[in-house]
DNA sequence: TAAAAATACTCCATAGGTATTTTAT
DNA sequence: ATAAAATACCTATGGAGTATTTTTA
């Protein structure tokens, strides 16, 4: 079992390449440079060993494998920020308010 | 709202420090230096906006906030790891077997 | 052949190590 | 007084940018 330190700076980049449906505009949402994109999914797919999107002349696509494993994925990151800021809001509010939390499956905000 | 990129290897020294209930110790597990796993443990308490040990003679125990994160955590990196080992297994057994993976709120093992 | 992705090269940020100082009983 | 954590300092790794080349329909 390969030591998948998983970073999740790579999940957020591979989730917006996914939803721009190019490298190019994922970029530009990300206000970073198209190189660091390409290099960062290009890694992320090689440290899985599967790749997540097929290349074409258009864009970028989800393969079906990519498409999978990012929507399982994003539920965990989602999951790990919520570990955090829940105890965030729990210290701020002080008080037995109970916060309730939910989101679909298929939501890809990280 | 922080844009908590939350890097999963500062995760596994916090819980590497909780098992071992000292830094020292969780150096030595994981065979890097205590340095670095004060000064990552540090910044990842200052990223979370809360500290997750107390600091004693005898070495760290978590604090109750620290507790409940890292609980939850560690669901959260571990549904994200069999997101892509899921893919992995599927792939190379390429047949219809359907893989069942369990596990309890409070195993730490990431 | 044209828009997109990938690479080469460089620079900078930050992770990590060793040695030392500070802290908490 | 002493075992542990924190810091200062330096080095190494790898993330990011610009410019360019390679791909793909």
């Amino acid at each position: 079992m390969p030591d998948l330190t998983l970073d999740l700076r790579y999940l957020k980049y591979a989730v917006q390449v996914a939803e721009a449906g190019s490298f190019r505009r994922a970029a530009e949402r990300l206000s970073i440079s198209q190189s660091t994109v390409s290099r960062r999914v290009q890694l992320f797919e090689r440290q899985l060993g599967f790749s997540l999107f097929k290349r074409t002349r258009a864009g970028a696509g989800l393969t079906p494998e990519g498409e999978r494993f990012l929507q399982q994925a994003v539920v965990g990151a989602r999951y790990l920020r919520n570990a955090a800021t829940e105890i965030r809001s729990a210290r701020k509010l002080k008080t037995g308010l109970v916060r309730f939390v939910s989101f679909s499956e298929d939501d890809r905000t990280i």
